[in-house]
RNA sequence: GGGCCUGUAGCUCAAUUGGUUAGAGCAGAGCGCUCAUAACGCUUUGGUUGGGGGUUCGAGUCCCUCCGGGCCUACCA
């Protein structure tokens, strides 16, 4: 038994997150937390929402909501729709928890001991009419290469010109459209990355096993131009994390809060410390996942993230950590994604194009939703999510092939034997055969679970659900039943357990479905197929089981062309 | 502009990392079955692997070039 510490990338507060967003780390991270945690290691799932910087402010201001409030409703919000897709966080944290604050400040201390903290006098901009610093890209104007009008402060969307803020012709608050800016000077703090491109270089081309997507991120950051640059950690914000050297206070950086950048990565390890303190338990409940002197040394860590995440994970987050100079853990693995995309173009939050997990919900339960985006996770490149496609992927896979078996098997028993797994007959050449089938499948399933490799997990469990169907269409049993009643009795035997393990198999991507399959079977064996002869014989005859309602339902043309319709536009 | 990824059957994706005749699912066609959510099974049609050139005994895979799609480019997170 293995101790694995997975951690999937934080969601943004300032809303509901998308099916883009729900696959490129969350469900992943849910998928492989279950299968491990079925396997019999240890597991630490944590998430949390991540919920400071502009965005969040400007969110709430929105809302009309002091941003404490905002942030603490959306994180319920958030919070049950990851109950509500079944996402099995040991701890859902929030990136502002008091320990996340002591943490953070803490790490800059210990950076600041190392001599990796710089600080730096720059002019930004100010909006006077905003009361506050814009960000770059809060700054709109009139591009000076190509005229465009819309021209953000950071890039013009038009010409794609790097811009610089005041280059902008007639400059103005994205914001409040005030055209009343400054130019301040202001003291930040910067991490001297800078110092650590080689160790982090050598680290990374150490990761032979990981994604492509995920290194050559890595690696053009690290070499690319300059080679890795340093990074501000600071802001001028109200809400954040106050900046502070340790316990102390840090002169000059009074009224300023940490990058949310810099703290968000921070939660991951906070995050664990809430569980801890939450469950009453002591600080070595935590640290024995995080500190490598303290039990950590054995743990496996994935990180689970879409790929936009990469270069903090791979940069940014572990110089903060080895930086520190103390033993805390580094990731052994990080699993990214590509996107997915929503019939033809992007999933976009502002402009409410797609489905959004709120509405998911609504719409059907969540294991349509897992088994669709799981089966189609953007892993080799972007994905596309289309009505069509999903109708055809949940009728055919779930209700056909699954939900069906299950359904004629325990019916077809019903009627001839009624509620009981029937004694009489033995398993025969067909049985074993089908053993010998469904093994090396088990087997191989299990290694792309344990790799990681989602949509191949998906393809070779439908593999083994379709093996059922085959058995059973081969073998006839309402046929058989008329000259040799026993003989059918093993067949239908069979297939009632081949239910069980079904719903063992399955339980990482459809848990509510592999939960009523148990239920229906009368069963708490939960075990592994380990040996396929022996968990094919665990219902004995005489095992008293019920006939489910239909496990999944089918999607109607006309149910697909009013969702198709719905969620086009804009959204309600 | 630079970098990375990607283009394989009508659709969604594979192809043991250079090795026989490029495979699955869905859709289409045919047959079978009647336990079941009109479900299931079997058979079958379908590809100049985006175009062109090169390296090699051998290229979907490596190189060059052209065309198309996507992402990143450090102050959104």
């Amino acid at each position: 038994m293995a101790r694995v510490l997975i951690t999937s990338a934080i969601p943004y507060i300032n809303g509901i997150k998308h099916l883009g967003n729900l696959v490129g780390s969350q469900l992943p991270a849910d998928l492989y937390a279950r299968y491990m945690r079925q396997r019999g290691h240890e597991v630490m799932f944590l998430c949390a929402t991540d919920e400071h910087g502009t965005p969040a402010e400007l969110a709430a201001a929105k809302a009309g909501e002091p941003v404490a409030e905002y942030c603490a409703r959306m994180h319920g919000v958030q919070k049950e729709l990851s109950d509500g897709f079944r996402l099995s966080f040991d701890k859902f944290g929030r990136s502002s928890s008091p320990q996340n604050h002591k943490l953070t400040q803490h790490f800059a201390g210990r950076l600041a001991e190392a001599g990796l903290i710089e600080e730096v006098t720059e002019k930004q901009v100010y909006s006077n009419a905003d009361g506050r610093f814009l960000p770059d890209r809060y700054i709109e104007g009139t591009c000076p290469n190509c005229g465009y009008d819309k021209a953000r402060g950071d890039q013009c969307e038009n010409c794609t010109k790097q811009l610089d803020p005041t280059d902008l012709i007639e400059p103005r608050s994205a914001i409040s459209g005030s055209t009343d800016l400054e130019v301040r000077e202001t003291k930040h703090l910067y991490l001297r990355q800078s110092q650590m491109r080689d160790t982090l270089n050598e680290w990374i081309d150490s990761k032979r096993d990981w994604p492509v997507l995920t290194t050559s991120i890595a690696k053009k950051w690290l070499n690319d131009g300059d080679g890795l640059q340093d990074r501000g950690i600071t802001r001028d914000l109200d809400w954040g994390i106050p900046v502070k050297k340790g316990d102390e206070d840090w002169p000059g950086m009074e009224g300023k809060v940490f990058y949310v950048w810099f703290d968000a990565p921070i939660e991951y390890i906070a995050c664990a410390k809430e569980w801890a303190d939450e469950k009453g338990l002591g600080d070595e409940a935590w640290e024995r996942w995080w500190r490598t002197e303290r039990g950590a040394d054995d743990v496996r860590y994935v990180q689970f993230m879409g790929k936009d995440n990469v270069p903090f994970h791979t940069l940014s987050f572990p110089a903060t950590i080895m930086g520190s100079g103390e033993d805390w853990k580094l990731v052994d693995y990080i699993k990214s994604f590509n996107y997915l995309n929503y019939d033809g173009g992007q999933f976009s939050t502002s402009q409410g194009r797609g489905v959004f997990m709120d509405q998911a919900l609504e719409i059907l339960p969540a294991d349509y939703w897992r088994w669709w985006l799981l089966s189609h996770a953007p892993e080799s490149g972007d994905a596309e999510f289309t009505w069509e496609n999903f109708q055809v992927s949940v009728n055919k896979d779930l209700a056909d092939v699954l939900g069906n078996f299950v359904s004629r098997v325990t019916k077809f028993c019903r009627s001839k034997f009624g509620e009981e797994v029937p004694g009489g007959g033995d398993y025969g050449s067909a049985e074993m055969a089908l053993i010998e089938r469904l093994t090396p499948r088990i087997r191989a399933y299990e290694a792309h679970m344990e790799a990681i490799e989602v949509r191949k997990a998906a393809t070779e469990l439908r593999a083994i659900w379709v093996e059922g169907n085959e058995y059973l269409q081969a073998a006839a049993p309402w046929s058989v039943f008329k000259e040799d009643p026993d003989a059918a009795a093993a067949i239908i035997r069979l297939s009632l357990n081949l239910i069980r393990v079904y719903a063992v198999l399955s339980r990482p991507f459809i848990p509510d479905a592999s939960a009523q399959m148990l239920a229906a079977m009368q069963t708490d064996d939960d075990s592994w197929p380990d040996d396929v002869h022996a968990a094919l014989t665990a219902l004995p005859p005489g095992h008293a089981f019920t006939v489910p309602d239909v496990l999944f339902r089918k999607i109607t043309d006309e149910e697909r062309e009013g969702w198709q319709e719905k969620f086009a536009g804009v959204r309600k």
